[in-house]
Order: structure tokens, then C-alpha cells, then sequence
DNA sequence: CTAGAGCGCTCG
DNA sequence: GTACGAGCGCTCTAGC
């Protein structure tokens, strides 16, 4: 039985290739169990098939529905310009062969597919929602895409189903400032970088409507253009009429693309039970299989039981009800806390958040603390927010009302946060737990989701929760900025009407706990849960440790070295100037650029990507052979270097309480599983000049104290020689020789002793190179040397250690075929861009021969970080700071000795008993009342 | 006035 | 067009 489509009849238009992608990017890379087949994509596909359906079963229920895909790359728009959607990337490797099974999971759930050869999915939806509006029925588009807004009105809206929010003429004018019958001339205007439409450079959606709302529509607009007041607006629109007026084109949907089917053929029809359900079998989706089963009324058929069908491949996608937080709960008194705090200790577990007055761990106070037991259920207690309506000055010192006291709510939290029976979630918990020491809480045991997605992701996307919520919960988290604003006129939270802080604070700890349960079964299914538990987790503690303690630098001196800076630079500035012939910035690059190569008519002069002449280290070193204003430069450039960076910004870093520096170390910043130092960057201090080194002279052990470094020697090419399996270079490092002498020994077969250094000095810089992924430009380029001369050098290299090569390939390869590839004691390190084409490719391939080298080293000094306190206990002493392959101790007088033995047996030990290398690991050790005499 | 890109330089 | 991995200060420009 049919009906003919008209007035009454409901037409629900699906954009396919969106709900794809969307699908594609929020999951992980899930495959079929029994074949490997991937499936992720189809996964979060039929699973946001099946809520729709569910979704839309009411007295508003569509009689009409299409699911659209695009088909093939070219189109129209192809011919009409050949840089459209140039600069998309390409599909990825994985998201290809799940297409075809996306339609066939379309036909199953028995809802109409359909794609035409040469036109975008939004040409077909343009189609259809023409021809049905002037059968006199509704449209509604499933998505969010702004390319199809110019369709909205005369009853056709669209839907955002990620946001669950209808888009009418009103949300079109919102998002663009004009009607949906202008939006083609907004976007012709505005262009699009995702699409590479050209528009009118320099004019974005805000500029373009106000254009557009003045002179009524594009025509009139570029034939009045000579009328626009501002020169520079005027001059484009005259220029580039022509690039418009193509862009207009492009953005114009084809409302007569010629269709093989018409809207009769789109009704409703419900599912086919054994179909569907043999569909979802056949991909092995076992949630989903037993939920539409139970709402068919349909027997699940059996799915083939794997050893991993306990975490069956689609239980990862989010079913959890929608994030809403007008529903969470503000806890004001110990009624309702007492209540949650015996949820939570019948639970197991928690995930917990702070809000604070800043970012500074060592200086915000505490002003809220929100939990979460499910998904969905999550709570704010405001503690500390003052009251913000009133503009006297002392009023906003006063407490807002309704709000239990700090003390009575830490005391009783401390013993649920201390209870080693329950767990607590964080986000970056190290955030946290430095916070909670300060108010005499000392959280554990915990897990931290930021390090849960790091050992699973590390090289794919960042680690923050705003784009792991994005990612796999599909949700974007109310933006801090919202509540706090920016620049100048940004408040604290504490100021933060509580409100709105219960809904931004309780969504943060529902959404912690919601990444819990995604990453905890995920972790063992990556085989990443022993990289979690042993690597990860334990460090944390052990770096707020170091971060809290800080270490002592004397402003006096960085003060003094500021001015005898200032006063050299004031000299060089004069006689650069005179040099110059004139006065100009020296600090900037493009002016320096303009006065050498425009002024001074020195040649060779290269422009970058902005027009302006590089004057990097390598250009100014080759002009200073030739005349002093560029030597000049270089040494103004090293002293202002170590001025504002060093002298200058770490006074300023100097914690007022303490009197120390305290960096925060970045767990999850590097992919290779190093840490990275920032507030301030401590792992940059200048060591390589001697000038610089005297920086170090202002990190100073206590009084009392005795400042001690240990650091491992060639780490990295002992890890390479181990993993590589070259028995030559593992038998230098036994017999503890030199190993760049014994290297170029090998390579130019003359005898160690009384060798020529620059010799020795070649042979290093190939040593280093091997380390990240040798090139013949890039060796030549750091020895000067030509690059034919500098591939001499490495086909003899591998030609004598052709273990090397083997290495390297088998690296590559491997890279290829996973995705990732492995440090020694399993940490993975991804590699998405293996598969790259062009520039990139190169890129990705030695990225991924260094990784495993770089990350075992990080392994290693991590491990090794973690055994400390133990082993240092009994010791007067602390670890201060972490460099890479350096650790740095401040220890009391008279235990030096003890503390070195104990500590550098730890550090040529961290290897063990996870791993045996074939090379001994060797640490050198330092001490003196600074870092200049320790290192 | 502010945010972000680009440049340049510091470290292992 | 190129060595691997990081963070930060300065200048300059676009846009509010």
C-alpha cells in the first residue's frame, strides 16, 4: 500500500556521509574479532541509526525517509574549479572499506539509500527538499552541515542530532546574520577553507552579512562596489569579482540533480527483523544485536563466542543517556552529601573534579568540588564563591550564601578520598592531588583519565578532556571562557555565579567518569594496561612530589646578569644601528631581513610563506664571513635570547611562598612517552655556550645542601645498538669505549688513537643522525658539507653496520601495517600519518624510526623516577628536576655519597627484570653548590 | 586591545 | 622541502 506524497506526509532527509565521518572519528579503531575486518565507523553508524529510529517514533514521526550519500570525488564543481576541496585529505586507509557496508546497513534497517554519480549528498537533499516542499509536505534535514541552510524555510528545517536541536529560519540568521535566501551570497563572500572556496579574502561571515544586509544581495553589491567607504574592502571586492562570483556557484546547491526515484519510493517501512538482525550479527555487534532483538521482540541470533566476547567490539560506543546539565545536583548541605558519600563508599568509586581561583597549582585555592557515580548523575559542591552583585568593593569579599564550609566538607571528604578501598577518577588528577595536599587531603588511590588515553593514543590527538569528550562521547563540554571570559576582563571562578558552576563543574566529572568506562576496557584490549599501571600512573605522584618541592634559584643573580645583559645590548644595539645606517627593531626579523638584503644589497636573500627574508642562525652565520652587522645581530640575538627567556622571565617564576621554582611536567605533552616542562620550561636551560651555562649558576642547592645530577651517558645509541642487535657497537659500549672514535674508527678504518676530531666530530653527527632517521640532506646540512659527500658517508655507514638499515625497514613496516610502533617495554606510539603521501611521508617515517629509540630511553629514566622515593627514603635528601636523561637531587650535607650510590644504581638498574638490554647502562654523576658545578 | 601565526632559539 | 622530540618570547597582523 502506498501513498502518494503531498500535503501531510513528512519527509526526514539523513546526511549520510556526516553521521560516516562522525561515526569514523568519535570511536576508536575498532575491528571485526574474528577477521580484523575494521568496523568502527559502521559500528557508530548503525548504532546512530538505531537511536534515530528510537528517537522518532512519536505523533511527529516521518512518513517519508532517505538516507544520502555522496558518490565518487569529482562533480560539477570539479569542472567548474579545480582547487575545490583540493586540500581535503585523503579517506583514510581504514574508513574505505567500511563505505560500502554503511548502504548495506542502511538497506537492512529497511530505510531508502541512495547516491548519484557526480553529485554531492547535498544536491540530491536539495533535490528532494524542493520537489517535496512543492508537493506541499515538511522537510527535515538530520544535519548540522551549513552548506544546507540555504534550503531552510517554507517548511523545511534542519536537525542537529549531535546537538539535539532543531535549526529554523531563525538559527540560519543566527549563524549567518542574513535568511536562508541569502546565505549562498554570505558564503560566496566568506569562502570556505574546509572546501577551499575562495571568497573574498579578508571578509568573513560577520563582514560578508553586514555587506550583503547593506545592499541587498550580491549582484547589487559587486556592481556598487566602487561605493564602499573602506579602501581595502572595496579594492577586493572590485579585484576579485570574478573569484566570487565562481565561488557563489560552488556554494549553490543543484536543486534539478536527476534523481532514478522519487519521493513515493521514500516512505517508511519498518525493519525487516531477520534481515536487520542478521546484518548486526554478521558484524559481530553484540550490544546492539541484543538491543534492537529485545525492541523487534526478535529472538538475537548467536553470535560466535570469541575469547574477548566479554568486550564485545561496539560495547565501547557510548549508550549512556545524553549529557544534560540542567539535571545535575548542587549540594548545600551535609544532608546531601552525607548521602552522596554513602553512594560512593557503597559504589567502589568516584570521579572527581576541583574548581579553582587559577591554573597555578601552587597558588589557586580551592573553591568547589564536584562528583559523579554514573553516567548522568553528578554533583557540585560550592564552597568557597563569593558574591558577585555588588560593585563595592569589600562586598565582593563576602561568601555566597548557600554554600557548606571548606573545613566541614574536607573533613568529611578526606576519609572517602583517602579510603585506599575506593577509587577516584580524575581528568589530570595530578592537578588535583596537588590542590588537595595543600588542604591536607591526600588522594589515592586514583586513575587518571588523561594518562588512560595517552598509553591508547599517544601520536593520534591531544589528551585535554574537551577533545576526548568530542571524540568519544560526541559532546562538546561547556567552554570554560563562557563563565570566565578572556584578556583582562576575565574573573576566577570563585566569581562564577554557582548556577552556572554546578552545570560546568558536575558536566566535568560526568564526563570524567564517562571516559573511565570507555578507556577501561579499552586498555586491555590495546594491550596497553601494564604501559598504564606500571608507567604511567605511578609517575604521577612521584612528579607533583618533585613539582611541589621546587627548586631554589637566587633571584640577586639572575638579576645581575639581566643588567650586565641590558647594558651589552644597548651597546651592540648602537653599533648595529651605525652599521645599518639607520635606526630600526633589531628584534625583528623583518625588518633585519629588509635592511640586509633591500638596503644593503647582500644576496641570496629566501622569503618564507609570509614574503618575509628568513634571517635564521645558518643565514646570518654565512653573511657574517662578509660583514660585521650580521655578526653583531647573532650576538645581540644570544644575549637577548638569554635575557627575556632566562634572566628575565625566570624571576618572575619564583613562587612568593616558597622562594623556589616550581615547573609542572607534562605527562601526556611529547608522544614518545618523554615528559615536556612548561610554567616555567626547565628543560631548556641553557648548558652549550658558556655564557649561557652561567644561567645555571642561579639554581642553588639550600643551605646546607649539596645539589647533585646524574645522567645517563648515550642512553639513545645504547638503546639503538640493543634494539638494532649491532654487535659491534654493543661490545664498544661493554668495553666502555669511545663510541663516535670507535664509529669512525669502523667507517674510515683509521686507528682510534690520535685520531683527528673532526674526524670524530663526523662520525658523531651520523651517530646522532642513525637516531633520527638519517637523510642526506639533513646530514649535510648539519656538517656544511656537500650532500653528495654527506650519503657517502651513510651508504658506508650501513655498508659497515648494515644492521642499521635492517632496523630501520623492519621499523618502517611495521609503522605501515599497525599504525604505531612499540618502545622496549610496550608503550605504542602512533603513527597516523605512515601512510602519508609526499613530504609527509618522510616526515612520518623517521618520526617513527626515532619513536621506539626516544621512547625506551623515556622508559627507561621513568621507571627509574618511579623506583626512587623508595630507594632514597632514608636519605636527607629530594628529586628535584627531570631532563630527559638527567636527574637532579638537592641532598643534605655528608650524604652525597650515599645518595649517588643509591640513586645510580636505581638508574642502571631501571631496565630490570622487564627487560634485559645487551648493553650496560651507564650514569655519570656530579655535584657542586649550583647546577653549573652539578652538571 | 587581544588572539594567533610565524620566526627564532633554547634543551636532550 | 628534510634530520627526532619539546616550550616560550617577541613581532606582526587581523579582527573586535
Amino acid at each position: 500500500m502506498t501513498t502518494q506524497f503531498g500535503k501531510g506526509c513528512h519527509l526526514h532527509l539523513i546526511d549520510g556521509s556526516a553521521f560516516i565521518f562522525r561515526a569514523y572519528h568519535a570511536l576508536p579503531p575498532l575491528t571485526r574479532k574474528s577477521d580484523g575486518l575494521p568496523i568502527g565507523a559502521v559500528s557508530g553508524f548503525c548504532n546512530m541509526l538505531q537511536r534515530y529510529i528510537s528517537d522518532n517514533t512519536g505523533s511527529d514521526a516521518p512518513t517519508h525517509v532517505a538516507v544520502i550519500f555522496d558518490k565518487g570525488s569529482h562533480t560539477f564543481r570539479n569542472d567548474l574549479y579545480d582547487q575545490y576541496k583540493a586540500n581535503r585529505e585523503a579517506m583514510p586507509e581504514d574508513l574505505r572499506p567500511q563505505m560500502p557496508l554503511t548502504r548495506e546497513a542502511t538497506r537492512a534497517f529497511n530505510i531508502a539509500c541512495h547516491e548519484i554519480e557526480g553529485y554531492e549528498a547535498d544536491d540530491i537533499i536539495a533535490t528532494l527538499s524542493v520537489q517535496a516542499r512543492e508537493a506541499g509536505g515538511r522537510v527535515t534535514i538530520i544535519s548540522s552541515d551549513k552548506d544546507l541552510m540555504q534550503l531552510v524555510g517554507g517548511g523545511v528545517e534542519m536537525f542537529d542530532a549531535m546537538k539535539n536541536r532543531r535549526i529554523d529560519v531563525e538559527g540560519v540568521e543566527e549563524k549567518f546574520g542574513v535568511g536562508p535566501d541569502r546565505v549562498v551570497d554570505v558564503q560566496a563572500l566568506a569562502g570556505d577553507s574546509v572546501d577551499n572556496v575562495p571568497g573574498a579574502p579578508g571578509i568573513g561571515i560577520k563582514t560578508a552579512a553586514l555587506l550583503i544586509n547593506e545592499y541587498g544581495d550580491l549582484e547589487t553589491l559587486l556592481d556598487r562596489a566602487g561605493e564602499i567607504k573602506q579602501p581595502k574592502r572595496r579594492e577586493t571586492l572590485l579585484e576579485k569579482r570574478e573569484q566570487i562570483e565562481l565561488s557563489k556557484k560552488l556554494v549553490t546547491l543543484d536543486e534539478n540533480t536527476p534523481l532514478d526515484f522519487t519521493l513515493d519510493d521514500l516512505e517508511v517501512k519498518d525493519p525487516d527483523a531477520d534481515v536487520l538482525l542478521e546484518f548486526l550479527a554478521q558484524m559481530e555487534f553484540r550490544t546492539l544485536t541484543k538491543r534492537v532483538a529485545d525492541t523487534l521482540g526478535a529472538e538475537a541470533p548467536a553470535i560466535a563466542d570469541t575469547p574477548a566476547a566479554a568486550s564485545s567490539t561496539d560495547s565501547v560506543a557510548p549508550e549512556w543517556s545524553a549529557i544534560e546539565p540542567d539535571k545535575y545536583e548542587r549540594v548545600s548541605d551535609m544532608v546531601a552529601l552525607n548521602r552522596w558519600i554513602a553512594q560512593i563508599t557503597a559504589l567502589g568509586y568516584v570521579a572527581v573534579d576541583t574548581e579553582t581561583t587559577g591554573l597555578n597549582d601552587m597558588q589557586a585555592d580551592l573553591v568547589g568540588i564536584s562528583l559523579s557515580t554514573a553516567p548522568g548523575t553528578a554533583c557540585y559542591i560550592p564552597l568557597t564563591h563569593r558574591d558577585g552583585d555588588s560593585d563595592d568593593l569589600f562586598g565582593s569579599d563576602k561568601l555566597a550564601e548557600g554554600q557548606l564550609g571548606l573545613d566541614e566538607t574536607l573533613k568529611a571528604l578526606k576519609p572517602l578520598l583517602e579510603d585506599p578501598a575506593i577509587l577516584k577518577i580524575g581528568q589530570n588528577m595530578k592537578y588535583d592531588a596537588k590542590i588537595f595536599v595543600r588542604y591536607g587531603v591526600y588522594v589515592a588511590p586514583f586513575d587518571d583519565t588523561m594518562l588512560m588515553s595517552y598509553a591508547l593514543h599517544a601520536g593520534i590527538h591531544g589528551h585535554g578532556m574537551d577533545t576526548l569528550s568530542d571524540r568519544y562521547l560526541n559532546h562538546t563540554p561547556i567552554p570554560i571562557k563562557s563563565l570566565l571570559g578572556t584578556g583582562k576582563s576575565a574573573i576566577t571562578f570563585d566569581k562564577v555565579d554557582i548556577e552556572e558552576a554546578v552545570k560546568y563543574a558536575a558536566e566535568d566529572a560526568d564526563i570524567t567518569l564517562r571516559l573511565w568506562m570507555t578507556f577501561k576496557s579499552e586498555l586491555h584490549r590495546a594491550q596497553v594496561t601494564t604501559v598504564y599501571e606500571t608507567l604511567e600512573r605511578p609517575l604521577s605522584p612521584v612528579l607533583a612530589q618533585m613539582e611541589r618541592h621546587g627548586v631554589l634559584v637566587d633571584r640577586e643573580t639572575l638579576s645581575r646578569m639581566s643588567n650586565a645583559f641590558a647594558q651589552k645590548m644597548a651597546g651592540l644595539e648602537a653599533e648595529i644601528h651605525k652599521l645599518a645606517g639607520r635606526s630600526f627593531n633589531v628584534g625583528s626579523p623583518k625588518q633585519l631581513g629588509e635592511i640586509l638584503f633591500d638596503e644593503m644589497g647582500f644576496e641570496g636573500g629566501k622569503k618564507g610563506k609570509t614574503g618575509a627574508y628568513a634571517t635564521g642562525v645558518d643565514v646570518l652565520e654565512d653573511l657574517a664571513t662578509e660583514h660585521d652587522l650580521p655578526a653583531r645581530v647573532l650576538d645581540w640575538r644570544q644575549l637577548s635570547k638569554l635575557k627575556s627567556t632566562y634572566t628575565d622571565a625566570l624571576q618572575n617564576h619564583i613562587d612568593p611562598d616558597t622562594g623556589r621554582v616550581h615547573t609542572s611536567y607534562s605527562q601526556t605533552g611529547a608522544s614518545t612517552g618523554r615528559m615536556a616542562s612548561t610554567d616555567p620550561n626547565l628543560q631548556n636551560i641553557p648548558v652549550r655556550t658558556e655564557e649561557g651555562r652561567r644561567i645555571r649558576e642561579a639554581f642553588i642547592a639550600a643551605p646546607g645542601n649539596t645539589l647533585i645530577s646524574l645522567d645517563y651517558s648515550q642512553i639513545e645509541l645504547r638503546i639503538l645498538a640493543h634494539v638494532a642487535g649491532i654487535d659491534a657497537l654493543k661490545q664498544a659500549f661493554r668495553d666502555g669505549m669511545d663510541i663516535h672514535a670507535m664509529t669512525a674508527s669502523e667507517m674510515f678504518g683509521v686507528p682510534i688513537e690520535g685520531m683527528d676530531p673532526m674526524v670524530r666530530r663526523q662520525a658523531k653527527a651520523i651517530n646522532f643522525g642513525v637516531i633520527y632517521g638519517i637523510s642526506g640532506f639533513g646530514l649535510a646540512r648539519n656538517l656544511r658539507i656537500p650532500r653528495s659527500e654527506a650519503q657517502g658517508f651513510i651508504d658506508r655507514y650501513f655498508e659497515r653496520f648494515p644492521g642499521i638499515r635492517t632496523y630501520m625497514d623492519e621499523t618502517v613496516t611495521f609503522a605501515k601495517e599497525h599504525g604505531y610502533v612499540q618502545t622496549l617495554f610496550g608503550r605504542k606510539i602512533n603513527t597516523p600519518e605512515i601512510a602519508a603521501k609526499g613530504p609527509r611521508a618522510g616526515f612520518a617515517k623517521r618520526a617513527a624510526i626515532n619513536a621506539p629509540i626516544q621512547g625506551t630511553a623515556a622508559d627507561v629514566i621513568r621507571r627509574a623516577m618511579i623506583r626512587m622515593p623508595e630507594a632514597i627514603k632514608d636519605i636527607p635528601c629530594k628529586m628535584l628536576l627531570q631532563v630527559h636523561d638527567e636527574l637532579l637531587f638537592e641532598v643534605q650535607e655528608g650524604a652525597e655519597d650515599q645518595l649517588i650510590a643509591a640513586a645510580r644504581s636505581v638508574m642502571e638498574g631501571a631496565a630490570n627484570p622487564a627487560v634485559h638490554l645487551d648493553v650496560p647502562l651507564v650514569v655519570d654523576a656530579g655535584q657542586g653548590s649550583n647546577w653549573a658545578e652539578a652538571h
